[in-house]
DNA sequence: GTATATTATGTTATAATATAACATTATTTG
DNA sequence: CAAATAATGTTATATTATAACATAATATAC
């Protein structure tokens, strides 16, 4: 059950996986920094000239909604989901120098989340973790000079 | 050290409260629900009809930066620090029924960020912990239908 | 297999959120 | 008081996101 892929992801979940949909997962899928819905809409469009905003955001939902994509609510951008296959949180470490986005996982954080739960009867449908700092290449960068 | 007000917080910390800052932080502190920063300009013009967008950007920005507001990212919207006297994340439960916006506080998410800075390398400098979810008086409200 | 319903996408327009750039006023500091 | 700095005013515009309606593709019922 590891490194499965979108395609297979949707079949297990019965998802649709459609070409417009396969395009954009396959856009974000390359990247190491999030992307916005027009920064997708941009590199779409040089393999579908005829793209426009509405579909991106409409595709970008979806794949949302489905966990196969994560919104960085911080920047208005998106990633492709880097732990497809487990059950987690959305968890990211985002670094404000280069830009570079890392889902991070750690138990502190589900425990958190249960313990808020129980201590105030809130119930969580969707949690939001970014954390964002300084990544530890880009501190080594910051100390040479 | 309990109970500050936004004032007092920008004497001990050397800030400028102004009078526009002041009215924004007003608006804000009597809000149980985030609001966008378009709201605080509705709110503010009633009071100062020459207010515009881009100074109630700025005050928000000064405000945040100096951890009198938190902006909630998920909403695109702000809400006053709950916590003012206190060394603290920002961490939000946020319910998506009655849109009323809470601080949270579990020392989980402390250690869950030390662990990863340990772990990874990464050094924090915002965090942002949003849960989205139902809280208690939603969830017996629907029950009662 | 065709009709019907449902889902996905196309298309245009516009709303909502945010910042750039430059001018003016107020405040601080030497 | 002069010069520098910080805060706010003002206009324009960039960026992000959704509404509304049309068409195409796919699934489901008969």
């Amino acid at each position: 059950m590891k490194n499965i892929n979108p395609a297979q992801y949707c079949q297990s979940h019965s998802l649709k996986m459609t070409p417009l949909r396969q395009q954009v997962v396959d856009i974000l899928a390359k990247q190491t920094h999030p992307l916005t819905a027009y920064a997708v809409l941009d590199i779409l469009k040089k393999e579908n000239p005829k793209a426009q905003a509405m579909s991106v955001y409409r595709v970008l939902k979806f794949l949302q909604t489905n966990g196969l994509v994560h919104r960085i609510e911080n920047l208005n951008a998106f990633m492709i989901c880097q732990h497809l296959s487990e059950n987690h949180l959305s968890q990211w470490l985002i670094c404000e120098s280069c830009g570079v986005a890392k889902e991070c996982v750690t138990k502190d954080f589900q425990q958190g989340i249960a313990y808020i739960e129980k201590d105030t009867g809130f119930s969580v449908t969707m949690p939001t973790i970014e954390l964002m700092g300084i990544c530890h290449k880009c501190q080594n960068n910051a100390d040479k000079r």
